[in-house]
DNA sequence: AATGAATGAGGATTCATTCAT
DNA sequence: GATGAATGAATCCTCATTCAT
């Protein structure tokens, strides 16, 4: 019943439909900046400003803020998945894309479901599904007899070292990372991204 | 807690100062119990409301968040060092107490400043000094030539295990840091709290 | 409801002018049955959707919700119109088309304008007109003499059976009406929308 | 309308705890006013504003809108009951005492649930019990064999009377509901407000 | 010293309305 | 003519913080 009670005229433009898929792209891709910098619990309303969109585009992408968390999170996994799929791929290579999400997303894997309640039943579902898919690409290219083939020490591993780059420390986040897989005696080889971007690239 | 909102007249009885340390206490035992099931995040109200007392006390002990917080770590840190003065302390005791620790609160060594911006300075150096306590209380029963005895291996391990335990996991926490243990070659001892109390003692 | 939020490149056949009436009556009927199950504060998109046509297509035919509950209330005024011009209709008749509206949109003659500020002074206007009309419709069966001939009394008899049929009670709306008419000393005939439809042929 | 009469510092003046009882007799007076002159969906906060209190005072009180609604009505059928229960009251005069609740919110005893599905069942429940309250009241001073003494008629009366005073028409409120009990045989005493106050103490 | 009500800024969320396609 | 994405103001609601009692 109430709406604008000023008819301003003056609308922003509207790029029509063909903003969509490019609307969420920005919206992924300012919600992994602003989480990187403010946490998972910055203000939504900073994510759709910065994407350059208004309030209402985010939710009609994302219902809520889980969603935007696991919107970013699937792109990362992707990343691996296609690491792990790619010609003559190493487990080396796969964990390099991967301990490079660590570092960018620590705050995520690990984070995402700190606590038990909170968290939707909803979004821990589709964060297991998102960790299974971690833990498939990553047995591609997991030699037999592997030291962390056997139950569940591979995703723990990865746990650790994401753990391993969290928190205050003297030593760079990359630094972390490269020490937790040396003490956990696995090879891992040049951390970036997946596509031969440099490995500075998508910093914030 | 639902005290009438329409005053009734009646006062609770002041116990004079005594009451304040006891409130302190409270209040900490009331914060590990919420930061632990509704994460680190959870309403300061309704510590506040666990705990038994008014806003205000809380705010008299702890003018924010980050104070709580620290509060409930400083008591952490304060067994771990216990442990490790303890006479014929060994590491795998003093890992023993801190892991049970970790598993308790694995949220917030690594959490409580996973971000760089949101974290107050003060609390950034606060938490550094936990760390360096902790690690010295370690280093105590470090055996001469040990695996993490160089550089900052100790403390990267830690912050391993702690990220072994969090995030959803068909293990359970104390399991998985069994395993990340393990996987470091690291020998731990029974995962207790310091003084003798039962493992499943306080657990929420 | 589920279109692709990035557009796949097809688009709905364009039917031509034809589809306007068609949607113009998908609209009305749409808007009839969110209000009845969801109140007349609905979105107006639920009714576009409800209705299987674009938002845009709802502004098209009613610039807000007034328009679209007037026309609602149009086509029931209508109904009792045609009651009242058909060949030998009597008061029982008529009044058992139109109690057949009250129960279903009860909401409606009362509700529209429940309060003064809200409603715009063109929807007020056009609700006084469509209660004249029901008033004319009436009065052409009333027999000389009756007792609802005087005055208001029609009309406030109206309302009052209106208002039997709202809020929460044991009986249903149709027992409540009939109650209604039976304490006014009223008799009426058949309850049942005009044209022979089976009375409970548009239930939601 | 508590205005900070020493806007010493930052904060306007905290009355303290005293002022519970005060703020929640406002806030039932200003949503007795808003809701009458804008209806029942006006802005909560223009109730809190009306009221002089903030924002979080009204939902300290009230947890949602439903329970606004209540309150207001709650007091409507005290005053029914207490009329009930007056030494030698006959039903005249309590009905009268009730008309004058329904021609002032005749909004709620209809238009509260007026569709199924949008209310809350806890609201629906405590309608209801209302409803009986009201009715019990009434059937106190109702003489044996009363024409609306069978049944439900005594509350569908209410309905029909309450139907009588809603929307637009000519005559007034007041008119239309004495026309009403007229055309239902029933005598009314004067319309008033229990406690003697005059007829148009507190219209808004 | 404690209590817990009040404040009110901020962030979440909805939805009427516009408009490129 | 139709579609449905985008906009953003308005509203809802929470909760950190203050302060009278």
């Amino acid at each position: 019943m109430t709406q604008p009670l000023v008819p301003t005229g003056r609308r922003p433009a509207n790029d029509g439909p063909k903003a969509a898929a490019r609307n969420r792209e920005a919206l992924i891709a300012a919600a992994r900046e602003i989480f990187a910098s403010q946490g998972l619990y910055a203000p939504l309303s900073s994510i759709a400003r910065r994407a350059g969109v208004g309030q209402g585009v985010l939710y009609r992408h994302f219902p809520d803020r889980d969603s935007v968390a696991i919107a970013v999170l699937e792109e990362n996994v992707r990343q691996v998945e296609e690491a792990a799929a790619a010609e003559g791929a190493l487990l080396a290579d796969v964990l390099g894309v991967l301990t490079w999400h660590l570092t960018d997303s620590a705050a995520f894997l690990g984070l995402l479901h700190s606590n038990g309640a909170a968290g939707h039943a909803a979004t821990l579902a589709h964060a297991r599904v998102l960790s299974a898919r971690v833990e498939a690409a990553l047995r591609r290219t997991l030699p037999a007899r592997h030291r962390l083939g056997g139950g569940d020490d591979l995703m723990i591993a990865v746990g650790m070292v994401s753990g391993a780059t969290s928190g205050p420390a003297r030593e760079s986040r990359e630094r972390r990372a490269a020490a937790a897989w040396r003490l956990l005696g696995v090879e891992v080889g040049p951390v970036r991204p997946f596509g031969g971007r440099h490995p500075t690239a998508e910093r914030g």
